[in-house]
DNA sequence: GAATTCATGTAAATGGTTACATGATTAG
DNA sequence: CTAATCATGTAACCATTTACATGAATTC
């Protein structure tokens, strides 16, 4: 009778018993959505926004597939293995929409380079340059691959990227949450990398 | 000899073998080395940086202990359960200089509401603006809550938070960087609110 | 009286990655 | 000739969370 999500309830008329969605659920789903799809393709459409492991999702697909919350067409194909095209179901929909509306978590951010620079104090001067350098060399590629994506969205799809209805203007958002981000961040690093190498009182540490 | 850490071998020349020091291990042991501390207290030092769970925090540092990588000492209390202060051995400042010199993995964020954004074009009008509403509420408390961490470090350190050899350093930075961030992406919210309720030609959704 | 804080730990469950198995086609 | 792409899946392992156990002191 509801789907049980972390603990919130989320209920619904339909009978479907103690199915346990979780968050990676919904972005499949997500991708699902927007075009009925393999659970291949999903895991390449979800590359950038929620990288995951196409051994994760086939079990997924497969549970959503016997709660009726996919519908699965089996394509035969020569000279590749054949596949399942999984379409979202009413209930899918209904289940999409519940979850934008409850509650949402408070994002776990883990990022390697941040946990670093916490404890770049103990490392040497060259090592921190590096740890900074390289950060900014990702952004900038990062912000590259965004900003081209960005222009072919919109050579793609024109004004349908401006249309909150269709799912063109939810990534014309994304790309751009994306790019300010990203510019922010770098222009933050070029900030710690002048106070880095500030002249100060010599001590121990700055040798070269 | 070494120590693995996901496939790449950071290597010593003391003798310990095989342990495994995961991505958290560097976190803990990035607290510890500022100041020894009890499992307890590096949790809650992790707050706001790397939330963890103590369940997870007391094998490792068990582990850590018996790799050498930290030391331990049994503090006797009364009125409260006895605690056990760890403080990093040279060995553990080798392990995390190795770390910070390392190649940096690219971060893996998975944030709630990025993927409802996504499929926010499947909702009601009025559910896509309650979502961005609440971001925007979220990212205001955020904001004040690092403004304030941020004035206390500089009452508390004055002048040494300028110093990129001590953690206080580190710290001014990382309160700057989230600032930064979360006033970057208020901005990226109200832009969308706005692109929201831009007058369109009313269709199938825009009832209310 | 109930919840929270302090403080450590174990056990079970869920989330996620890596490795394995299969097999034709294509690109380097 | 090796690796990648297409395509699905299972099994084993590691990472993380939740639940349980203990118990005094303090706050609501």
């Amino acid at each position: 009778m509801n789907i049980t999500h972390h603990g919130q309830v989320i209920e619904f008329g339909a009978p479907l018993d103690g199915v346990r969605l979780n968050k990676l659920s919904f972005s499949v789903l997500g991708v699902l959505a927007r075009q009925p799809n393999s659970g291949y393709d999903v895991v390449k459409a979800l590359e950038r926004l929620r990288p995951v492991k196409i051994s994760q999702v086939y079990p997924l697909l497969a549970e959503m597939e016997a709660a009726g919350i996919l519908r699965a067409e089996e394509i035969v194909q020569d000279g590749k293995p054949n596949k399942k095209i999984y379409t979202l179901t009413d209930l899918g929909h209904q289940v999409m929409r519940a979850w934008i509306a409850s509650e949402t978590e408070v994002p776990v951010i883990r990022d390697d380079f941040v946990s670093k620079v916490f404890s770049m104090w103990m490392s040497p001067a060259a090592d921190r340059a590096a740890l900074i350098a390289d950060r900014i060399t990702w952004l900038n590629s990062e912000i590259a691959f965004f900003e081209a994506r960005l222009q072919e969205l919109h050579v793609e799809f024109g004004t349908a990227a401006e249309d909150p209805d269709q799912w063109m203007f939810c990534r014309n958002m994304l790309y751009r949450r994306r790019l300010v981000l990203y510019r922010e961040e770098l222009l933050w690093c070029e900030r710690v990398r002048a106070e880095l190498t500030r002249p100060r009182r010599p001590n121990r540490r700055d040798s070269g």
